[in-house]
DNA sequence: CTCCTTTTTGAACGATTGATCAATTACAAC
DNA sequence: GTTGTAATTGATCAATCGTTCAAAAAGGAG
C-alpha cells in the first residue's frame, strides 16, 4: 500500500459547491477553485479530471443535497401540501437572511441560464436535473391528490411546472436584495396560489 | 470635417444585444464581438470604451426595447390586466417558438445571476432595471385599480412583485425547452393567477 | 531502514483573455 | 490636388485561462 489521500472528496465537493454557486462556472478559475478546495491542480486533476467534471460533480451533489432538504422538511408536515406551501414561504425568509447561503438563486437555474448557448453539456445536466424535481413534485402533488388535499381536477404535471416555476421566480427574485418583507409577501402569494386547487372541509 | 463612421452605433448594439442576450457576458469574447459586430477592436474601444461599456449599453438598449414592447402590447387591450394576461400567454408561446429569439430567458436575469456574486457594477445595474420595471407594472396595476378592473384589496406593489416573479420563472422555464403545450399551459396558469384578484361583473 | 506505490506539489505549457496603439485609410474642406 | 482630421485596421501587449507533468513527499510492507 502507499499514501492516503489528504482530500476528502465529500469534503471537497462540498467547498466546490459553494464556490461554483457563488460564482458559477466561468466566473469560477482554477486559481480560485484551489484555493476554495486547498488542493492544488494535479490533485484536481487526478481526483475529478477537468474543471467540468468537477463542476458536473458538485451540480450533483447540489441537486443531491437540495433533494433531501425538501424530502426532509416534507417529513415535518401531515399535509402535503401545507408542506409544499411551507416550503415556498421558507425559500422566501431565507432569501432575506444575509449570508446564509453562497447565493440566493438556483446553482442549477444559474447553471442553466449561463450555459444552454454556451456549454450543451452542462446545460444537458442542468435540465436532466430540473426535469427529475418536476417529476418528484408531481408525484408528491398525485399523492396529495389521491390523499384527498387536492381537487380532483388537478393535473398533477402541469401544476408541478407551475409550482417549479414559482420556485424558479422566488429564488431568482432573491438575487435581487429586496427588503425580506417583500420577499415574505411574496413567498405567502406564492403559497396561496396552491390553496386555488386544495379541497375544503 | 473629417471620415464619417462606417458603422451606426444603434445597429451595432443591436448585434450585441443579440450575442450578449445569448451567450452572457463571460460567455461571450472580444473575438466573437469582432466577428457580430464586424468591427475592430480599436473601433469597438473607441465606440464604446470597454467590453463592460459595450454590455452595460447592450443591456440598457434590450430593457428599454422590452419595455417598449410591453407597452405596444397592451395598446391592444381595452382592459389592462388582460393585457398583462395576453402578455404572460404570449411569452409562453414565444418559448416554443425555435429560433425566435437569441435566448427565451430574459437577459437582465441571465445578467443578474451571471454577475451577482462577480461583477458588482452589472449586478447593480440589472437590479436598478429590475427596480424600475416591477414599477412600471406597480403603476399599471395601480390604474387597473382606479378603473374598477382590480378589487379594492389589492396592493399594487406587492401584485407587481408576484406578477415580476412569475415573468421570471416563465421565461427561465422556457430555458428547459419543454413541449410548447407544455408552456402554454404554464402561461395560462400565471394567467389564471392575476384572476383572483379581478373584479367579477 | 529500504523499497514501492500513491499523492502532492508547483513550475511551466500553449491558448486565449481583454485591451492598446502606431500606421493606414477615407473622407471633407479648401 | 493638397491638406487636415477622424475612423479603421491588425499586430501586439501583459495577464490570465485551463491543463500537464516531472520531481518531491508521504505513508505501508518487507
Amino acid at each position: 500500500m502507499a499514501r492516503h489521500a489528504r482530500y476528502d472528496r465529500k469534503t471537497a465537493l462540498e467547498k466546490a459547491v459553494g464556490l461554483f454557486w457563488e460564482k458559477g462556472y466561468h466566473g469560477s478559475s482554477m486559481k480560485q477553485i484551489e484555493q476554495a478546495l486547498d488542493m492544488r491542480p494535479g490533485s484536481i486533476y487526478a481526483t475529478f479530471g477537468s474543471k467540468d467534471g468537477l463542476f458536473s460533480e458538485a451540480l450533483a451533489a447540489y441537486a443531491e443535497q437540495g433533494g433531501r432538504e425538501l424530502a426532509v422538511h416534507l417529513q415535518g408536515f401531515e399535509s402535503i401540501v401545507e408542506g409544499l406551501q411551507d416550503y415556498l414561504r421558507g425559500i422566501a425568509c431565507s432569501c432575506g437572511d444575509e449570508n446564509a447561503a453562497p447565493s440566493r438563486a438556483c446553482m442549477i437555474v444559474k447553471t442553466l441560464l449561463e450555459s444552454s448557448n454556451t456549454h450543451p453539456a452542462l446545460a444537458d445536466q442542468a435540465n436532466s436535473i430540473l426535469a427529475a424535481i418536476e417529476q418528484s413534485i408531481a408525484e408528491l402533488l398525485e399523492r396529495a391528490k389521491v390523499k384527498g388535499e387536492l381537487v380532483e381536477s388537478v393535473d398533477s404535471r402541469r401544476l408541478a411546472v407551475l409550482l417549479q416555476a414559482q420556485i424558479m421566480g422566488l429564488r431568482s427574485m432573491g438575487e435581487r436584495n429586496l427588503d425580506p418583507q417583500i420577499m415574505r409577501d411574496l413567498g405567502d402569494d406564492m403559497a396561496a396560489i396552491l390553496d386555488g386547487f386544495r379541497t375544503r372541509h
